[in-house]
DNA sequence: GTGCCTGCAAACATTTTGCAAAAAC
DNA sequence: GTTTTTGCAAAATGTTTGCAGGCAC
């Protein structure tokens, strides 16, 4: 049987409560300030454990990162700062995203071909990632 | 002034030729069969730089997995196996993937909120990853 | 000949794991 | 009291890097 630890609840907590996104090191670190004898290999085995029982989000970036918003979303990742943003709404101007618009849709309007390996299989969920530059890193020099 | 090697040559010429999506450590190791004394350090070196010209695509997975093919399609991640699928085509019979389809599409149409802070963001590419278990895993009992 | 690229090995970062003690139930 | 979970440290894994020599141009 599944127990309760202080440990636990304080990671699923702080991981509801930020949309930053964090990596496994940055949970950590945070997590530390109210349990300053955490060690990492008890955040890892947790958020693996999460993770498993789909009370989380592993997003796969350079490193893995966190999200405890599980509705489903797409992400926006900034290839030059890392940080990475819900897309519960997107952006009216982008020209790049608007000429893909047909294309997503068409992706899975399209999804009729019995005869690929993929024919039997179970999808069990999907994300969607954009990537590029954010606004931030857009308009900086370096 | 970038060089022609026949390092670069022989890998991206194996991942445009393969489905597969092999990881660093496969493309190491089959294209250690043409040059038997290429290194770790060079195939890595050498992806990086293909992927950063965008030659090839890396798929964030367990490990980064690569893509010689990189027109825009979604793949298709076993999570028992970890083998990956291009979806040029769908299965048709996927009920999760079916109930799906409207909220795919409707993500990209809403695409209008320009207050986000995703608003002045460029994105470049995106893409789709699902998620489930391939129809071999699937039957399999263990 | 110059400078980029390679092979090698060491370094690095991230994640996993074995174990004894602590906590949950 | 039993079993799961923890903290710690060591190990494993995947990837990057410094360097001296080799190769492309």
């Amino acid at each position: 049987m599944e127990r309760n630890t202080s440990q636990k609840e304080i990671i699923l907590d702080y991981l509801r409560r930020v949309t930053s996104h964090p990596s496994a090191e940055k949970v950590y670190l945070e997590v530390k300030n109210k349990l300053p004898r955490i060690s990492r290999g008890t955040v890892y085995r947790n958020l693996k454990n999460l993770k498993e029982k789909g009370e989380i989000l592993d997003i796969p970036a350079d490193v893995s990162r966190y999200d405890g918003n599980i509705s489903n979303h797409p992400h926006f990742i900034c290839q030059k700062c890392a940080k990475i943003f819900d897309l519960f709404d997107f952006c009216n101007d982008c020209k790049v995203l608007k000429s893909k618009k047909t294309k997503v849709g068409r992706i899975v309007d399209e999804a009729d071909a019995s005869s690929s390996p993929f024919a039997n299989a179970r999808v069990t969920n999907y994300q969607i990632y954009f990537y590029g530059k954010c606004s931030k890193c857009q308009s900086r020099k370096i």
